[in-house]
DNA sequence: GTGCTGTTTTGAACGCGTTCAGACCGCGGC
DNA sequence: GCCGCGGTCTGAACGCGTTCAAAACAGCAC
């Protein structure tokens, strides 16, 4: 990547702004790349030149919700409201700003979960975007009254980022009504996990949280 | 789908077995349609009759690899174990099988999890080959002893595949040599998760897992 | 202006997954 | 033998993602 221009920066946010819009309206298959540079006006090639493949794109979109997601949660997050009341907000912005794009859901995870390099939310390129988005699961607990016990606060964002993907994949396969069961597990799972955080504090349950936690810290390497 | 007649059977299994020799020699995108056909003496059309396309012969490879798993492991399930070891036995067993399959483990999650219709492990298409798989666990249950609490001993099996799931995506993105880092989260994982079943029984964490249970069997519709 | 250099753009071409109209085969009825 | 019919097979063709050599452009030096 050369050094950024004017022109070729408008380029290339015309290509990401057609692209979103196409796999909105139409969708991920129905929208080609030759569609997508025909609508922005430049030739196929020129589409390449500033994305590597049409699963870039994708995660051009991932990276775009992640933001709009960021930016409708945190307003809505207030100091000393519990975890569970902040989970379920978190959640619920994290669904309502992918809604548009529910009928691609399931590409949507499928070029997410892929390729070896890149573009992966596993994957060490996205490494940044993960980190982001697990930075939005900090403030919310960072901002939760009671705070939860030292052993795990520090562990407990990824944790619930792991969860969030949990409930990301089950609303892609959620065909009801406006994945009204989507919202519906949101609503139960969150006051549920704030609890289980809760019960971590008891000694005898404190003993296998530990192992839980080491186990989650031996999987960063 | 017409009868099976003997010759298009023969066919059929060809065109499988050559397929899944292929993924494992020479990986999943330089297998293309034409080489099995051309490698099976058919033609490409040929291989069209018979699936619907080159995901459902991946999906004929988990099946294929899922009996391969039940066969590995219901020999090893000894009754009377507990239920950390036999879990660890059917875990590793199913990274056993796996293996040869590991450069292509990504795409191999990534197909699985697609299309809206057929061939994903979580849509209905599948249904049969996930209800297969969970029976395994289902009969480690049923062998463990001490028994799991009567209250979640139905649910269970269901919940330990998911956690299969989960080291699954792990084991994917395992770049460790011979993916010894998810033998040895296997390892770990095993005998906690069986701590945590028993811990199930405990008065307060009881009402918890109760819920818990609710809210899966909530997601089931 | 001319030339030079690096960026941006082009469109034809390649290989792939997939489709489909038609050919081929095997067999029961005559 | 021939006919018809349903299952099986073929290979050319389509549309897509992607590549690439070459063209166009922009900026700067002279």
């Amino acid at each position: 990547m050369p050094t950024p221009t004017a022109k070729s920066e408008a380029t290339r946010e015309l290509l990401v702004s057609t692209a979103l819009r196409l796999f909105r309206e139409i969708g991920y298959e129905k929208t080609t790349m030759r569609t997508i540079a025909t609508e922005a006006r430049v030739s196929t090639g020129s589409a390449y030149y500033y994305f590597a493949s049409k699963d870039d794109l994708v995660h051009e979109l991932y990276r775009s919700l992640q933001e709009e997601h960021r930016a409708l949660a945190l307003p809505l997050l207030r100091e000393g409201q519990n975890l569970g009341e902040l989970l379920r907000i978190v959640l619920n912005t994290g669904i309502d700003v992918m809604e548009p794009y529910h009928d691609f859901g399931s590409n949507f995870i499928s070029i997410s979960i892929r390729p070896s390099t890149t573009t992966s939310p596993f994957g060490s390129e996205s490494a940044v975007a993960r980190a982001r988005a697990i930075s939005l699961f900090r403030q919310a607990v960072a901002m939760s009254r009671p705070q939860p016990p030292l052993a795990i606060r520090d562990d407990l964002p990824e944790l619930l980022w792991y969860a969030y993907m949990a409930i990301m994949l089950f609303w892609v396969y959620d065909s009801s009504p406006g994945q009204l069961r989507t919202r519906r597990l949101i609503d139960q799972a969150a006051p549920l996990i704030s609890k289980l955080v809760i019960l971590s504090r008891l000694p005898v349950v404190r003993k296998i949280v530990e192992d839980i936690v080491q186990l989650i810290r031996g999987t960063r390497q």
